[in-house]
DNA sequence: TCGAAAAATGCAAGCGCTTACATTGCATAT
DNA sequence: ATATGCAATGTAAGCGCTTGCATTTTTCGA
């Protein structure tokens, strides 16, 4: 075990080599870090100069220890593969760096079980608050959440239903909105392509807004096809393709989310499909990609950056003890653009 | 200040709680934790079960401080809004794990001093070792990694001219590989849509390699015509309109990534021009947005996941005060599809 | 059966910081 | 002058864990 004092040795400068330099004590030099108020400007003068001098930086684990507290944030999202969460995550993120707060970020492969684990790493790892997506997870997530204490919200949802604190918008009446629009235009036969529903709540709604929209509009639910597939280009390619297989075919193809959308695209184009001349598509989330392919997707616009500034903020106030007011319901409407049409009879 | 033991309140237990739970010392309950051999199985199986009874976990600050050492590994990406490094970093993620180590994530915005920042902030927070992509960054950065020993490997790139470790392809030898490809098509003038070269060696090594394919084929490279923009879609996109603008319109552009390549493809179509019929484009990386454009893009594809899963394995080495061996140069090869094409006399 | 080496365990000193509480110094009211 | 209050600073006790060394227990060859 070490035991020569810090000052005899060449290993990194510690708050009491500033302190010695300074001429005061390490309580001195720490509210002069971290109460900058609490301490006569003369005094902190020359504790700032003394950090600078010997170039001091703060030893983490010994903050976190003392403090109780790391100053980092925890996220967990379904998937970093592609740009879903992305732009949200980076307002997250600028926001707390505003806060000199850290971001760490993790992804859970849209398992329930994976991100129980991952909620448990980033806790270990000292996360003050986590950014949860959607409400499917196990019990014993929110058990573990409860006895610790951890502060955390939920975003990309907003249910009034649920009495978690959470941020987002109503994904049922989102997709009930989309699919209102489509049926207007006069599509009989439609089918929906989307995320395994099971731990996925966003998905499950999602559908959920299909069906209520048939049914307010004097349709049967029962007829909506459904095909259920991991978000992917490739599966909503292969989804598509298994829809269009069938003999009679659906005039409008709803999809879970961008990806499935663009992949569904893909294979209309590679099976010699028009769209949206023979079958309309549509996505969800509004990503980049939904305007990059050709043609561009009709889709969801979902507010991203409010969303992630918006968990920010609650975690924040949530971490810091103050009544961070209750779950915030953001719109999320309809973005128009070519890939949905109405029924083009003149095909037949 | 509290000033009662931990058995005597509500807080989390501790290892002394498990310790005297068990009937053993802390010091036998930490070696059971972290080298089980250490200690006999009847010890280890009490101690085991005291741990699960109590629901017990380390505390992450008072482990970090005592032992120096986190077992969490940063990486700070020019980016996080497209998927340009999502495949990479999410092997790299996948493989850490498997050694029980987080990632961290940080975004430097392509700025060499936002990356320094990252840096200090990452290592403040206790980073073991990083992920950094490409050379270029401040003097300062380096001195700092050095002087604090922090492990770190460069990823994206490979430069045998280069001392410091890193793991990623000749982005020069690639870009070139592709221009030869454009240039044997015919192509005698060509247009090169970058990224900002100054703080981005990639970015300068691709430009590099297109003057260096012209060199080669008897052509001035003088005669390139380059745009320089900030990736995004919407910037490649002003950049391919910029370069039509002008009378001798280049019959292929050669864009610095995918996301310049997916806008300017996107302009293309706005403007109707005919691609590769008239404008042959490329691109780099091969991200899945490669795929899904139409045409779809011609590109160079980046053996992302290689790429991250030996970084990981490096730095672990590195971190480990093991040999890891020397750089690694990974192939980057061109990806062929449907953007490039033959110079068309017939539309002239 | 005994002694020595090896294995298992315990002891206790830190790791570098924060913060409750004590002390000092100084301006202001009396 | 003296008492009073407050701001500035210091003192020192932890925070919960790891680990070098000391001690105890076990193992095993002779």
């Amino acid at each position: 075990m070490r035991s020569v004092r810090s000052s005899e040795n060449n290993d990194l400068p510690t708050l009491e080599d500033v302190a010695a330099r300074a001429g005061v004590s390490t309580a001195t030099v720490s509210r002069s870090l971290n109460e900058p108020h609490r301490v006569s400007k003369a005094t902190r003068d020359r504790v700032m100069a003394a950090v600078r001098e010997l170039g001091y930086a703060p030893n983490f684990g010994a903050q976190a220890l003392a403090a109780k507290r790391t100053n980092t944030f925890g996220a967990i999202i379904p998937t970093m593969e592609n740009a879903i969460f992305a732009r949200g995550l980076q307002a997250f993120q600028e926001h707390l760096s505003l806060h000199g707060i850290t971001l760490l970020v993790a992804s859970s492969s849209y398992s329930a079980d994976l991100e129980e684990k991952q909620i448990r790493a980033l806790v270990a790892r000292g996360a003050d608050a986590l950014l949860l997506i959607g409400h499917d997870r196990t019990p014993q997530s929110y058990v573990f959440l409860e006895n610790r204490k951890i502060p955390h919200v939920v975003a990309w949802v907003y249910d009034s239903a649920q009495p978690r604190l959470s941020i987002g918008f109503d994904n049922r009446k989102a997709m009930a909105a989309l699919t209102r629009r489509v049926l207007d235009l006069g599509h009989q036969s439609i089918a929906a392509i989307v995320a395994d529903v099971s731990e996925n709540d966003r998905a499950r709604e999602r559908l959920q807004g299909v069906r209520e929209a048939m049914r307010q509009a004097g349709m049967d639910p029962e007829d909506l096809r459904v095909v259920e597939t991991p978000y992917s280009i490739a599966n909503g390619a292969e989804a598509f393709a298994e829809l269009m297989r069938h003999e009679e075919r659906p005039t409008a193809v709803l999809c879970g989310n961008d990806v499935l959308a663009a992949g569904a695209l893909k294979m209309a184009r590679s099976l010699g499909i028009d769209v949206p001349g023979e079958v309309s598509i549509t996505g969800f989330d509004d990503i980049e990609l939904a305007e990059i392919v050709s043609p561009a997707l009709t889709t969801v616009h979902v507010p991203h950056r409010e969303m992630g500034k918006g968990a920010a903020r609650l975690l924040i106030a949530l971490r810091d003890g103050k009544h961070p007011g209750s779950s915030v319901e953001l719109e999320a409407t309809v973005q128009w653009r070519e890939t949905l049409g109405p029924v083009c009879k003149a095909v037949e």
